[in-house]
DNA sequence: TGGAGGTGGTTACACGTGTAAGTGACTCGT
DNA sequence: ACGAGTCACTTACACGTGTAACCACCTCCA
């Protein structure tokens, strides 16, 4: 017992106080506290008791220690949300955010944790730590059907991935990110467009969606695809633009609408003419495109909402059987304006 | 024993394994599993029984408890993030991804934690459940020294605040978003203009940095300013636009670039000339501005390093003695371009 | 031969919590 | 007056981990 007699505001803070000293306080049992801080009505407690276990819980600042709490329960309520660390795009990242304020409404605790350096393996195990609840890969690194056994076994309840395709034995929202490519390209196309660029962040991390992008350019078969590194910034912009001329390219479809601004204006700032030298376009419709001149055509997806994708988390750790196995989310359109 | 003769894929997994589970697969003690498994040198396993003890958890798969773990070791490495529910702009969001990232790679478990509805005691009670050994308060609810007592009670060893004053108790980065709008103000009035509205973003959340930032501007005697409010949206900003006339100002300052460009769009639409009319004024000095026309003029900001603050962080824990107690992220400087 | 010392482990406890099962005191109906 | 039944608690155990303290065995030297 090594404080006797509680100096209202010792310099050295002893202890996080336990449920054990409300009891002593109090002058009951840990049990008794324990009961009464967690309103269980299946035991009687008088109403006095009640008071001073509640009075000597606030004298000391008592707060239950979760780790103890989830260890005794054998479960958390802990969401675990890899997630790669650049913010990729304002689309992603509104999504991203309404997700977790969406996850903590339904009382759920939400981890960040990027996987470093470390293998997927690795990054697996450390997350299976944490004993989360329920995990949603954001498809930095793709899941092994081995990954998502580890992750069952350590007590998720359910495992959603949120890519390109499904992985066995977990929850896949399936989002075709080649559609948006394939999209862009067949709307140049039908702009009479025929030898067009593809530009693919030289940021790290936009991989998952660039490549796919890419890919579904390509699939289109009247026009001819021609890779462009573009790193977002002003003189990287400048350099692209300045040979454009010995590219040949008639179109140009450029990722996103932040990148696509950014090129437009180092092409109009070169002489370059849009749309009639070369015809741009953008994804994700974001409301920079509507304020340029000219107006930038876009390709516009239906992200889910991050309040929809929590709702499906909640059910399936309520009810892990009765989930669908795989939800598509294609729904991307074409939105011409006057830079094709 | 509820699982004998294991089946290679159970439909149903039973239990996470346990190092008593390694253990008597081992054929060792759950001392000597620990041993192993943390790589102790004060302890002498020899060579084949480390062996025996590293196949038997790689067969089980099994992953340590860290719940358990950190109950027993008494200290966690949470750094809990109480985080708003708005990306509050590209300049502060990329700021709090640096920070996670730097975190994450200093071995640290970054919580995300938004407050919800609950009173600030509420939710710093929720926060403490965590035993977080550091909290780093982004300002959304101010801290009273009394909350940071209580975090530090419950284990934490450094609270940081960002804000624009310091708190009681804890490390405190003061950034001072009222000089942010004095030296827009003053740079306008630079300019000549003298009636200058001030954009205060109706979308919620954002009040800690508009806020200050407009009462800043009007600390500028040779000025006379009007608060405007102004949602993102295109709608929002053209019906602003359409009662321009009536407002008789010369000049704005739009508390962030992406508001600045939205409104300077607006302005052009309904005819009013920029800056000839109205010099407008954003901050934060974002790539947009750089990319529309007339360039728009902006305030930057000093933001520090996420990995200067993760590094901060890091050594708040390590010796919570030797640390200043405020540290001023002052430094922000006009930056004129063509719209004012 | 016998004790000192090293080797390779094991036994036992603590961390803070939730809850099933048990217990003593009191009331009540017959 | 005495078992049955309620009331208001308490006792005791489990969750999974790390580590200090203990112990059996072997080797080596006096």
């Amino acid at each position: 017992m090594p404080d006797s007699t509680n100096p209202p505001n010792p310099p050295t803070p002893p202890n996080p106080p336990t449920s054990a000293d409300v009891a002593r306080l109090a002058g009951v049992s840990r049990a008794t506290v324990s009961y009464v801080l967690n309103n269980a009505e299946a035991v009687r407690i008088s109403e006095p008791t009640r008071r001073k276990v509640r009075a000597a819980a606030e004298e000391l600042g008592y707060v239950p220690h979760a780790a103890a709490r989830s260890l005794r329960a054998g479960h958390t309520r802990i969401v675990l949300l890899p997630t790669s660390h650049v913010p990729a795009g304002p689309l992603y990242s509104t999504f991203l955010n309404e997700l977790q304020w969406a996850l903590r409404r339904l009382d759920y605790t939400v981890v960040q944790y990027g996987s470093l350096g470390l293998t997927g393996d690795e990054a697996v195990r450390a997350w299976a730590e944490l004993r989360p609840v329920a995990v949603i890969s954001l498809g930095e690194t793709a899941l092994s059907p081995h990954n998502v056994d580890t992750l069952k076994r350590a007590g998720a309840r359910a495992v959603l991935t949120l890519g390109p395709e499904r992985v066995a034995g977990a929850h896949a929202l399936v989002m075709d990110q080649a559609e948006v490519g394939a999209l862009a390209a067949a709307h140049l196309a039908g702009r009479g467009r025929r030898r067009i660029g593809v530009v693919v962040p030289e940021e790290p991390g936009l991989d998952l969606f660039s490549g796919p992008r890419l890919a579904g350019a390509r699939t289109v078969p009247e026009v001819e695809v021609t890779p462009l590194a573009l790193a977002y910034t002003e003189e990287s912009a400048a350099a692209l633009a300045a040979r454009w001329g010995e590219l040949g390219l008639d179109g140009v479809f450029a990722y996103n609408d932040e990148y696509a601004v950014l090129l437009m204006r180092a092409l109009l700032d070169a002489g370059v003419r849009v749309p009639e030298d070369v015809a741009v376009m953008g994804a994700d419709d974001l409301l920079i495109g509507r304020l340029v001149r000219p107006r930038l055509s876009s390709v516009r997806i239906e992200m889910p909402s991050g309040e929809w994708l929590a709702g499906l988390v909640d059910r399936a750790v309520r009810v892990p059987s009765a989930m669908a196995e795989r939800y598509d989310l294609t729904g991307a359109a074409a939105v011409p304006r006057e830079s094709t």
